[in-house]
RNA sequence: GGAGGGGUCGCAUAGUGGCCUAGUGCGGCGGUCUUGAAAACCGCUAAGUCCUUCGGGGCUUCGUGGGUUCGAAUCCCACCCCCUCCGCCA
């Protein structure tokens, strides 16, 4: 979320994200009800100073005439700090509520467009590739015996399968791929965070109050099912203040996601591009504001290493003002390009949200000993998830008998099968 | 799920309605002393927020939220978390 006091001070800022963003915001309501909140927290807060002062006095009375009589006197304070306090109380929650919904300030580098079709291809490696005998993933993994979708749908119901075989190995080889190659080479930590979270830890991270409806919600337990490990990773350091000598602080960890998918009802339903459940590993980075410009393009550049070292063709596409995340400042896609179903398809999205999750988790660090507490950056890219990794090498990897090759990189984690064959 | 114990300043503890503006010890920071260090002694030791004439001043926070009261760390209610034991269990 982004202060009050930013918001007081510069609402022409606040005003023109919103209209860059194509999206509305509660702006004016929140200058209105800011200027009420303040003059009932100061006429509450003058009669508190009142009450605490006399209490003193009625403390160290010892005639009881003298006491009862400004026990008396202070019942009219009392009675109207009873008013006010509710009052209040209203003002801020829904003052609160309202700073909740207004999304994070586009970074001066983000450039302004209206829609998706205003995105830009920053860099394009490899080329795409067309060539008639490829299949889509959907057909090869079915022939291989490695996707099997019906009995997906039979355990779970729609956008549901299940890899098997040599499938599923290659995806558990991909996973510990990607995690060796952030750990031991990029120098990230690597983190099992739980998968199920409390209510307020979406808040935190910014997928409540938006999101809700593409949120798995265990009413019985009040646990929320994490859509990405972004969640329990922003949430890690909640309501700490780090010492400035930690950061930058780099996590890197595997998780199942889970998504309603609700909004996109009809969307992608061929094949394994989007599921209510997925895998993913996910980069995280906490920093200190002046370095989040050169963290961003580090995690970048660490999201591309795996698409490079599996041998795929790859894009940085700059997401625009207008299509840029609640949460993020700035934004890169990184696509890879799929041959069978002929589309560049997102495997990490990368981005800088600034101190905008750190202020709502309220994470802190201390420059030194002694000086006051800043909010962090944080940064979160994935790298990568694992479906349209899967495709992407599927697809590439295919050869014209209906065989699929494994990358180079993978064969260390596939137990010696070096080409999936029906 | 059951029984019991507990949550107070970075840590450890004290505090059973007003002298709590939360004490004490430890740790940390600064200083005196010292060639240097230790010891001893002295001082400091949180966050948030509002007002400000920029000197400061106020308010909130003792697990969380309500309540009682002129006044709550302290009394009442609900909830959360931790520890010990029992049950269950991958």
């Amino acid at each position: 979320m982004l202060s009050l006091q930013f918001i007081r001070e510069h609402p022409d800022v606040v005003r023109r994200s919103l209209a860059d963003r194509q999206t509305p915001g509660p702006l004016d309501e929140i200058l209105a009800l800011d200027l009420r909140r303040r003059d009932l927290l100061s006429e509450t807060e003058r009669l508190r100073a009142e009450q605490n002062a006399a209490g003193k006095k009625i403390g160290a009375a010892k005639e009881p005439g003298e006491r009862q009589r400004l026990i008396d006197a202070m019942k009219g304070v009392s009675a109207r700090i009873d008013e006010l306090a509710p009052e209040l109380r209203k003002a801020e929650e829904r003052l609160q509520a309202l700073a909740l919904e207004i999304p994070n300030i586009p970074d001066p580098g983000t450039r302004v467009g209206e829609s998706e079709a205003d995105n830009v291809v920053r860099m394009q490696s490899g080329e795409e590739t067309r060539d008639d005998w490829r299949k889509p993933h959907w057909e090869l993994g079915e022939a291989l015996g490695i996707i099997d979708f019906e009995r997906g749908v039979k355990l779970s119901g729609s956008r549901f399968y299940l890899l098997r075989g040599a499938g599923a190995r290659m995806q558990r080889a991909l996973i510990a791929f990607m995690l060796a190659l952030h750990i031991d080479k990029h120098g990230y930590t690597e983190v099992y965070p739980p998968a199920l979270v409390k209510e307020e830890t979406m808040w935190h991270s910014g997928q409540l109050p938006k999101f809700r409806d593409n949120l798995y919600h265990d009413a019985e337990e009040d646990y929320w099912l994490v859509p990405t490990a972004e969640v329990p990773l922003t949430n890690m350091h909640g309501g700490e203040i780090l010492p400035g000598g930690a950061l930058p602080l780099h996590y890197v960890a595997y998780t199942p996601c889970f998504r309603r998918e609700k909004m996109s009802a009809g969307r992608d339903v061929r094949g394994i591009k989007r599921g209510h459940q997925f895998d993913k590993v996910e980069m995280y980075t906490f920093c200190a504001p002046e370095c989040s410009a050169d963290e961003l393009e580090a995690m970048l550049d660490d999201a591309i290493d795996v698409c490079r070292a599996l041998g795929l063709s790859y894009r940085v596409v700059e997401i625009c003002t207008g299509d840029l995340g609640f949460n993020a400042a700035r934004t890169y896609d990184v696509e890879v390009w799929s041959p069978g179903v002929g589309e560049w398809l997102e495997v990490s999205s990368v981005s800088n949200c600034t101190d905008f999750q750190a202020r709502r988790a309220n994470i802190r660090f201390r420059r030194e000993a002694g000086a006051r507490p800043e909010f962090v950056h944080t940064l979160n890219g994935s790298g990568l998830a694992l479906p349209r990794t899967m495709i992407a090498v599927m697809e590439n990897y295919q050869r014209p008998d209906g065989s699929v090759e494994v990358p180079e990189a993978l064969l260390p984690y596939m137990g010696g099968i070096g080409v999936i064959t029906p």
